[in-house]
RNA sequence: CGGGGCGUAGCGCAGCCUGGUAGCGCGCCUGCCUUGGGCGCAGGAGGUCGCAGGUUCGAAUCCUGUCGCCCCGACCA
């Protein structure tokens, strides 16, 4: 690992591959389009689910598994649904040496298989709400991959949900997309706008999709999370009915959320640098590596055994902790490893040090230098891994805020589509939408609930438009 | 599927045009030395040159085919 990284002026896109691949998160693997997460990603995708899952539980959900292979005429049951995933689909036809009756296709998503189970499980309104989530991986048949961004096969949870009414499905849907928010921008300190998607944008089958969007360094927007609102589509085509309290049957209201292996991806170019990769500490899989530095067995004793205290103690605060006592490499070599692969803070343990019963511990995302007394270690770790936490939400709020603009007319439009988001009055129309990202490039993102809805012109054609709308280009 | 590129040691590459003992850097192993921002020295291990044919006395190199991957465009979390 001698070489340096490449830098993100030089090439945004090579340095987001580049820090993937040197901070050991993913490699490529032997199937085209398919990654291999290594263990420092899959750490972080760990700690994503640990906080997910509970507050996924917290609000009553609960974990099943559903299985990987689904008929294909399940799908077919939901016109849109196939209609939109048929293009991505991976279809098994053979299996035990025979060419199968009827083909399985690779779950790309759980909606049909899940109705189908649901339909046999409901059948009374004192049956729901039925609320329940699915861990899993899914398949879909892409053009271009990109690591974590989007590769054939990904991680990611998927929740399910039926409603016996209407609002009660809407409701759902929104709790579970502001779950998203928190967590995106109190864990992830990933700044995002939540709001609803177009039409054209919407899940196959939805009747609407809500999203969370981000800003990403080089200002295009990631979608981090979407949730939505299926209303009576999967229950019609598999009759999921129940009986309700006045005695009649009807079909469940649904709704259905989901984040993936994804934001690992957006974590990456949210926060990183060109020393290579900054994690959130509420996310890290290490926040602390010690670094033993001593010339001979006699200097190095003592700074082991007084690391190894120090390590136990930031441990049991709740810590990931590394000491680092390997002598075949410098200290130097260290610190750049460890940047790379970004680990919070570094704490710096020499004779010197011991001396003057101190530590040196050194932020990764801005290299604040602290000189603290050994007796206060743990607290101080504590306190600066939570400045942390707080200055990268702040720091890609302020690029988020100071890259989104209003624009009026549709030069501006044009000239303002590599600056960010673009808040722009849309008709609704799909026509205008299309053509804008025809010849911008730029889509539309989501209609942030944030963002005050006031009448004015469509930038494209001028039509009455009921409020404006973020236009970006995206991942 | 269209356009471009690449397959030679674990990684990054040179060699190919003009056929003739398979090389370099990093990493790895052993020993000594060093350690507060990518140490140094010495020795060493490691490759059916993507695969299959063909031309030739002889192929990493020339020809044909084939497979795989990456990058750029049209679908998507």
């Amino acid at each position: 690992m001698a070489e340096k990284l490449l830098t993100r002026e030089k090439g945004f896109s090579e340095w987001y591959v580049d820090v993937v691949l040197k901070a050991k998160l993913a490699d490529y693997s032997d199937v085209k389009g398919c990654m291999v997460i290594r263990p420092n990603g899959y750490a972080i995708w760990e700690n994503m689910q640990r906080v997910l899952d509970k507050m996924f539980k917290d609000t009553g959900h609960r974990n099943a598994y559903f299985p990987l292979l689904i008929p294909e005429s399940f799908l077919r049951k939901e016109a849109e649904h196939v209609e939109g995933f048929a293009p991505q689909l991976a279809v098994v036809t053979h299996a035990g040496g025979k060419k199968l009756e009827e083909a399985y296709v690779i779950r790309p998503t759980s909606e049909t298989i899940i109705n189908s189970m649901f339909s046999r499980w409901i059948q009374s309104y004192r049956d729901l709400p039925l609320l329940l989530n699915q861990w899993a991986n899914v398949m879909r048949w892409e053009m271009r991959t990109r690591l974590f961004l989007r590769t054939t096969e990904f991680l990611w949870q998927e929740g399910h949900t039926c409603h016996e009414t209407e609002k009660e499905a809407e409701d759902e849907t929104l709790k579970m997309l502001e779950v998203y928010r928190a967590f995106a921008e109190d864990y992830m300190a990933m700044p995002v706008l939540a709001g609803r998607k177009s039409d054209s944008e919407k899940f196959a089958g939805a009747l609407r999709t809500y999203s969370i969007e981000a800003m990403m360094q080089d200002k295009k927007a990631l979608q981090a999370g979407t949730s939505h609102a299926l209303g009576q589509n999967f229950a019609k085509a598999f009759n999921t009915q129940f009986q309700g309290r006045d005695g009649k049957q009807a079909y469940v209201w649904q709704s259905s959320w989901g984040v993936s292996t994804r934001l690992i991806g957006g974590l990456i170019l949210t926060h990183s640098d060109d020393a290579g990769f900054v994690a959130p500490p509420k996310l890290a899989a290490t926040h602390v590596v010690i670094i033993i530095i001593g010339r001979t067995p006699e200097e190095r004793g003592p700074v082991r055994e007084k690391a190894h205290a120090l390590a136990a103690d930031l441990k049991k605060a709740g810590l990931g902790v590394i000491v680092d006592d390997d002598e075949s490499k410098g200290p130097g070599f260290k610190y750049f490893e460890y940047e790379l692969q970004g680990v919070c803070l570094r704490v710096e343990l020499g004779p010197k040090d011991l001396a003057k019963e101190q530590v040196v511990m050194v932020r990764r995302d801005t290299r604040q230098k602290d000189f603290v007394p050994i007796s206060q270690a743990v607290a101080h770790a504590e306190g600066m891994l939570d400045q942390m936490q707080k200055d990268l939400f702040a720091k890609a709020k302020k690029l988020r805020d100071d890259s989104t603009f209003e624009v009026n007319s549709y030069d501006e439009l044009k000239a303002k589509a590599d600056a960010g988001f673009m808040l722009a009055h849309w008709c609704e129309d799909p026509a205008c939408e299309a053509r804008i990202k025809e010849e911008t490039a730029a889509t539309t993102r989501n209609r942030p609930f944030t963002l005050e809805q006031k009448p004015g012109a469509c930038v494209a054609c001028g039509k009455p438009s009921p409020g404006r709308i973020v236009f970006s280009k995206a991942y």
